[in-house]
DNA sequence: AAGATGGTTCAGAATTTTCTGAACATTCCG
DNA sequence: CGGAATGTTCAGAAAATTCTGAACCATCTT
């Protein structure tokens, strides 16, 4: 593998020079907006968008070269991407650096990412929950009504959040074909 | 006055002095919590909290008074979980003062919620995704069928995505019955 | 109209998050 | 073993976000 397209030189890289730096950066550039509206680093966008813009797997140093961040920087963006299962490294025989390719299949994207994010706090949630009810024993009876129907409600929260992830991830798995679920109010979608 | 449980004294507020407090706190620790699973400022969550701690809609002053946060906080605060339909203003006639309460349908929060935070990214990188496909032709055949493949992935993503959001807000929407929708694996799959 | 009341805005302070760069491990190679 | 190649860690720098407080606007009361 020492062909492929290696880019330690400083000069511009692989086959297509040009329009494949346009390509790179439009690339980068997408994941980047798409990791902020998960508030994630720029960073970890850009790292994945690169490997996205790539055709073949790159090794750390590849990345910082690319993007001109840090190696530091570059380490535990990488880091994060493996434990959210969005990349995967690869390990060739005969060469010592690991390299890193994307995660296609969105279904396991979102499972991973979810799982790191939402999951944890969903848990501690529903611990908490239940060191609230007894709480409200303290109030005349008239607030305690009210007080009681919105704690049922955020235990209702609660059961639909958490059968809320099996069903999209469900949903993410099959085809695309038409879904012929009908939501109903069916929002503007569009819009 | 008014009556009500006002809490305009620096003293312990309203009818559940002792244990309401443990009831504040522990609902709007909650909330900060919860605010947090969503990248919001913790303020933000608390000011939810407080307002689904307390029986009765509170005004801007009662907010910066129980939380012990500048009024400039708690108006932003207020005006962000507003613009998300989190909390609706309530208009008393004789009151000058706008009172808010919590929104209680998980339904209305979560679509407001992600009309403000994802929707404008999908819109974004919708557009976005167009230029991209012209931008391979540099690339050699070879390389040209990876990356080519990898651009269908990214629009299936973003069809996916689409239909994502009316399908969960469908889900939301339904009785909690129990959902017959078996979800293939567990759910760590993987790995 | 003067003064109180309710609320917004915004410049700078405080805090949190992210990035860098260099020191430190580890493994491979000769 | 000595040195080079890969990577990780972490203290401090840099950047971004959030909070405060005071000035300001608008409306109501007298």
């Amino acid at each position: 593998m020492s062909g492929a397209a290696e880019s330690h030189a400083p000069v511009p890289e692989s086959a297509a020079a040009g329009g494949g730096g346009a390509w790179e950066r439009e690339v980068v550039d997408f994941y980047i907006h798409l990791a902020q509206a998960f508030s994630l680093p720029k960073s970890v966008g850009a790292i994945f968008g690169i490997l996205f813009a790539s055709p073949r797997a790159l090794a750390l140093d590849d990345i910082v070269e690319r993007l001109s961040i840090s190696k530091g920087s570059a380490s535990s963006g990488l880091k994060l991407l493996q434990r959210v299962g969005a990349v995967q490294p690869t390990y060739e025989p005969g060469d010592r650096r690991t390299r890193y390719v994307p995660e296609m299949s969105i279904r396991r994207l979102l499972t991973g990412l979810l799982q790191e994010t939402v999951t944890p706090h969903l848990r501690r949630g529903a611990a908490q929950l239940e060191s609230l009810a007894p709480l409200l024993n303290e109030f005349p009876p008239d607030e305690r009504k009210i007080l009681a129907a919105r704690l049922r409600a955020l235990n209702t929260w609660q059961g639909k959040a958490k059968r809320l992830l099996p069903f999209v991830l469900g949903f993410l798995g099959r085809p695309l074909r038409r879904a012929k679920i009908d939501p109903g109010g069916g929002d503007e979608s569009g819009a």
